[in-house]
DNA sequence: CAAATCTGATACGGGTCCGTAACGATATGT
DNA sequence: ACATATCGTTACGGACCCGTATCAGATTTG
């Protein structure tokens, strides 16, 4: 209810992150893995592949890939779920906690010369 | 001045965000391609592939390729600069504006949620 | 216990994007 | 005029992601 972006400053705001995050060098996440590990760290554990894709509406195959690219770069973690071991559980990280809240501090201030 | 982003509420927009771009299954920009064309269309033309590969941080061939792609749904066009034909003039489109339209509007009624 | 079901992962062929290094076309400088 | 510089594009090899189909392992069902 606090937020209410006009369309004008939804661009801009949309624009400014967008530069600031091509600029910075970094190789981007794909709105995909983007949207996963948001919804790893914003939403209740546990999280499965099969909850994942459901959530995402996506196939298994995209939650995997994903996990496996963001894995590599430390932001989330898998571990078998001894309870029922057909599961996964993605965990989250110290890395992925940083750097989601880098993120939010880039959106936060870009915001604020909107 | 007047958005101010908390960053809880960044990363809730963000999620709510990357969630509805992926759930509706048409297959998303790259935040390159993105910052491209948000470049295009909220700044002043002229716009020429050297000064957007500039602006952006990038080189060149990133901007031909991401104007390729663009201009294949259309959300750009190109034309030869007369005065100088060396320069390539990057357009504006009907698909184009109601694309980040719809867009701008995606944000604003995610936003209000927040 | 055997069959059916469910999980996440993998294989495959195809598409897109990347960074670097070239290239033709045009314009400028001497 | 010719050499030099600048423009955008293309070529190349490599990396990544996609969708579909299939898989092995774990669990549930009959």
């Amino acid at each position: 209810m606090s937020v209410a972006l006009t369309t004008a400053q939804a661009l801009k705001l949309w624009h400014a992150v967008a530069l600031s995050t091509v600029r910075d060098g970094e190789p981007d996440l794909s709105v995909r893995q983007m949207g996963i590990l948001l919804t790893i760290y914003l939403e209740a554990p546990p999280h499965t592949v099969r909850d994942l894709a459901k959530k995402l509406g996506v196939s298994k195959p995209v939650i995997t890939r994903a996990l496996d690219a963001m894995g590599k770069l430390e932001l989330v973690t898998r571990r078998r779920d001894e309870a029922d071991r057909r599961n996964v559980l993605i965990q989250r990280t110290v890395k992925g906690a940083l750097y989601l809240e880098r993120l939010a501090d880039m959106i936060g201030n870009l915001s604020q010369n909107i």
